[in-house]
DNA sequence: CCGCGTCTGTGACAATTGTCACAGACGCGG
DNA sequence: CCGCGTCTGTGACAATTGTCACAGACGCGG
């Protein structure tokens, strides 16, 4: 993690002006901004800390969840010009149950702010953007819970799969991912994909490589 | 539905002060108050528009997802002195991605005001504590959803039926629901629940009868 | 171009979970 | 106290999913 000059974050808060008044964005601009290489791991699963809330400019954030035997379940990505929801609502409750059993680490080389408890507290008085973008990042986050809910309740691992490999291929028609991290994408084990994964080659509707799958036609 | 007497509503106002500034309550006092009887759904699955949010201060209202093919899942319960987390959400963003296949039905005789669109998104910027209501409300719903999520993810449906009782029964030994029912709160079928529940009272962990599981130690 | 860590493939199998089809028990309401 | 709707019990079975064990392929880094 390496703080860097504030000429590097200036660009980035030109396009927080989008989001926030620019009262605001002076005070972000006042943040520590630090740029932090791609897998890197910033909270482990068995760690509660969080001292700093992030909110990331560049790059991505995965958040998984892991149960106790190891298994873990893609929970959602904070992406460019989002926060950790989680971590906010710990700075606005201060009787929060907090989360554990959660793992934070970044897809890419990931730029972000650090923000502090009291900063949030007083942003949610004092700035109606900042309500907004609250306010916008927990409905993101909630679409994202239902949908995870009813893959897992309603659909099976094969289904799963699929939209997610169709989810993946949007924007990319090749994706660059193992059977593993795409097993726990979805919450099963990685046999299971290689197994559903190579019937789908078979039928000629994807084409396997190491390290990546070609989507043909889902 | 039944719209009852200012008088009625009174002694809920006045537990309403402990959560909120004395004029919001006074607001609040000039919304609608309604009764709605035990069984009364809200809302239908297929049915996306919701005309006012409820606050609850009496009774309270189950949310459970439904998928096409009927099945259904239990999500949570809108107690006294809670709001529709939901209906906030779609009342401060404009652009709130509506989430359907919902059902809502009260459990009890429920009692409660009805909000606007309007209020809602005054009252957040003009109350502090009604900020710090939602961000609760918020708070409580994501800890749920958690929780749902690691139940499907990780637990076996055995598992999730035993904690789903020890839960139910931490107030009142003798729980009263059907098989079915208890088979929606988790997401699988009755047969399954028949079954286990049938295992479970023959090591003597329970006992049975129609409409209702007596617990002995789980 | 060798070696080794990682990734993928696959068979055999077990366990879990859901489906179907029915029987019978319960208990409310007349 | 009869009838009927609802609830529960259960067997037989199929399908899905996960487990284990191992082989082999890939490709990076020296």
């Amino acid at each position: 993690m390496k703080k860097t000059s504030n000429l590097e974050s200036k660009s980035y808060l030109d396009a927080l002006g989008d989001l926030f008044e620019p009262q605001l964005v002076q005070e972000i601009a006042d943040c520590p901004f630090v740029s932090v290489p791609a897998e890197t791991v910033l909270r482990r699963a068995d760690d509660a800390s969080i001292l700093h809330t992030p909110l990331v400019v560049e790059g991505s954030i995965k958040i998984t969840r892991i149960d106790e035997s190891g298994k873990e379940i893609l929970m959602y990505f904070i992406n460019e010009n989002e926060s950790c929801f989680l971590s906010i609502a710990a700075s606005l409750n201060q009787n929060f149950s907090n989360i554990d059993a959660l793992r934070a680490v970044t897809e890419a080389e990931t730029k972000m702010f650090l923000l502090t408890d009291k900063q949030i507290l007083r942003w949610n008085d004092q700035y109606k953007s900042w309500r907004a973008f609250v306010a916008a990042l927990h409905n993101s986050r909630f679409v994202q819970f239902f949908s995870i809910i009813d893959q897992l309740a309603f659909k099976s691992v094969d289904v799963r799969l699929l939209e997610k490999l169709r989810e993946l291929s949007r924007h990319d028609k090749e994706i660059h991912l193992t059977h593993q991290v795409l097993a726990d994408y979805i919450g099963t084990v990685r046999e299971v994909v290689s197994r559903l994964l190579k019937n789908l080659e078979a039928t000629g509707r994807i084409k396997l490589g190491r390290g990546k799958i070609e989507v043909i036609n889902l």
